[in-house]
DNA sequence: CTGAAAGCGCTTACAG
DNA sequence: CTGAAAGCGCTTACAG
């Protein structure tokens, strides 16, 4: 592969001025011409390891969720890249699968390389954030703040939003609402939870400890959690569930038992991903998943820029549509 | 951020041998201790730019795909991933949207970056992967290939299966079938259009100019597709749709129009995602995206480690579910 | 097994 | 505006 030496040689000009070429700084047009004919004619790629590693950062952002399967987050990351390309930075999206150790794998790998900043949706509430802090790196956390980092943030309200939903079971006359929550170490899934029995209690009703189900946010714990609740000697006459995905599960093994809503009531936080029946007697709130990727990547080039501000963080809302 | 030789310097050794415990290679017992240590205590992070300047080459894996929101492409993403990891390699995503220009920025960034290997599923036919080629990069196509490379890949027998996705719809009595085809200028597309005429001929069935519809594999495409097609004086009696996102757009207009398969045929060249809704009169075509991905990771890794046998194509098969 | 030293390909403060 | 030179943080062939 061509270096800037050999772009140089072929130019008759120095390094310096090569590099200079490629990074818009003072050359004059014949001297820039000479050097690009020349790049162009060696096929010359600047390489960006030298670079980085003389510059001590890249213009490469890393964006870590933790499920890609998720249209939630893919839908999330669309937003992020909009706005982080526009800047002129590349984003590079890495899967931790929900597992802390794979994330802090890739979190090292966002070091390590010197990213210009990680926006993280973090696999649990434990997740450690210290090896981006302790080196100052900009990072914004993004749906799920871990416990107890003070960084900027974008997140949705999810207690107001899970007690919209509920309300809505509410307010068709359901009385006992089941929830089907996520792992009790993510953040999201303790506020919904939280939002669930607020509804509840302000309707009078019980948020029965039976009624609540714990599950992985995955379409396969929504199945399983429902078919729990199915099983009850005292099933509910309704559920809500604290995610999309497990909302399909659910629901899929509500058809295969022949149950239909309203017959039995569904509440999902998130809109189902991709569907195509009008599906009578669910209730949803949608989430405004691309903005939140957006505001993300504002945020974080603001930091990249070199803003100080003490950490913000900004909360969306959750939207009823029934 | 602590360096190789601040560590040196606190263990007592050179430079060198701190390298050397990082790299798995001769020290003895004891300078292994005092290296770690040392390092555990500096917070030491191995620079990976520099590591990669040096050894001209890194441990991550491209792939590059045109549509991170389709649930197919992320499927095929977690293949990848579960082989890639699974070898010591992290891989991060690069989402195309399907753009060319896009496209090439990526590639460049893992030329650059001096990655270990690209896997792709191009965003066109007219895709050019000659910066990766003309500098040896390892590289795997997948689902589709760019025309004319001549390189490793992993494709889906697109032909095949769009013949026996239309075959599901002859054998239940449908005479007029329409196709929705995806962007011409992939080849996919292009296959998939050929499987559904040689159906409709076998089945001594016209393949009329005027049943075919471009569109763009995404939901809106299939929407706007399928409400053309609705819209003729003489409107088909099924319908062929080339992608599971196309079908989901499709199946909505159909349902805003009040038509419920079976009444009109529809089936789909890949299983609808996510879906909640026993699909009645919905035939599908299932694709082994984990397994495309799986497969793809398996044949870059070999290349990576020196195989340097001329270029194979593994063609995996559609699957009907009725 | 270990260390001194060169070199990977850039960028940039400095001097002119 | 331009060039010579140092230096970013590693790895590794070489010598011992």
């Amino acid at each position: 592969m061509a270096t800037i030496y050999d772009v140089a040689r072929l130019a008759g000009v120095s390094p310096a001025t090569v590099s200079r070429v490629f990074n818009g700084t003072t050359v004059t047009p014949e001297n820039e011409r000479v050097v690009r004919d020349a790049a162009a004619r060696l096929e010359f790629v600047p390489n960006r390891t030298a670079r980085t590693l003389r510059r001590r950062n890249s213009d490469i952002i890393a964006l870590v969720i933790p499920d890609i399967e998720n249209p939630y987050f893919t839908a999330l990351a669309r937003g992020v890249e909009d706005e982080a390309r526009a800047a002129g930075y590349s984003v590079v999206l890495c899967n931790t699968d929900g597992d802390v150790t794979r994330e802090s794998d890739y979190l090292e790998v966002a070091v390590s390389e010197h990213m210009a900043g990680v926006i993280i949706a973090a696999a649990s509430d434990q997740s450690d954030l210290s090896p981006l802090l302790s080196r100052q790196k900009a990072v914004v956390a993004v749906d799920r703040v871990p416990h107890g980092a003070a960084i900027d943030a974008v997140t949705i309200d999810n207690a107001v939003g899970a007690e919209l939903a509920t309300r809505l079971l509410v307010e068709r006359g359901y009385e006992r609402i089941a929830c089907i929550a996520g792992p009790d170490d993510v953040e999201t899934s303790v506020a919904r939870i939280s939002g669930w029995r607020d509804a509840l209690s302000r309707a009078g009703l019980r948020a029965d400890h039976d009624l609540l189900e714990h599950a992985d946010y995955r379409v396969e714990g929504g199945s399983a959690a429902m078919a729990r609740l199915l099983g009850r000697t005292d099933p509910p006459d309704a559920v809500f569930v604290a995610n999309n995905l497990m909302s399909v599960g659910a629901l899929r093994v509500l058809r295969d038992a022949g149950i239909h809503p309203p017959e039995i009531g569904v509440a999902s936080f998130g809109a189902l991903p991709f569907s195509t029946s009008a599906p009578t007697g669910v209730s949803m709130v949608s989430l405004p998943a691309r903005e939140l990727g957006a505001s993300a990547a504002r945020m974080l080039l603001a930091r990249i820029r070199g803003d100080r501000q003490a950490p913000r963080t900004l909360v969306l809302e959750a939207t009823a549509i029934d």
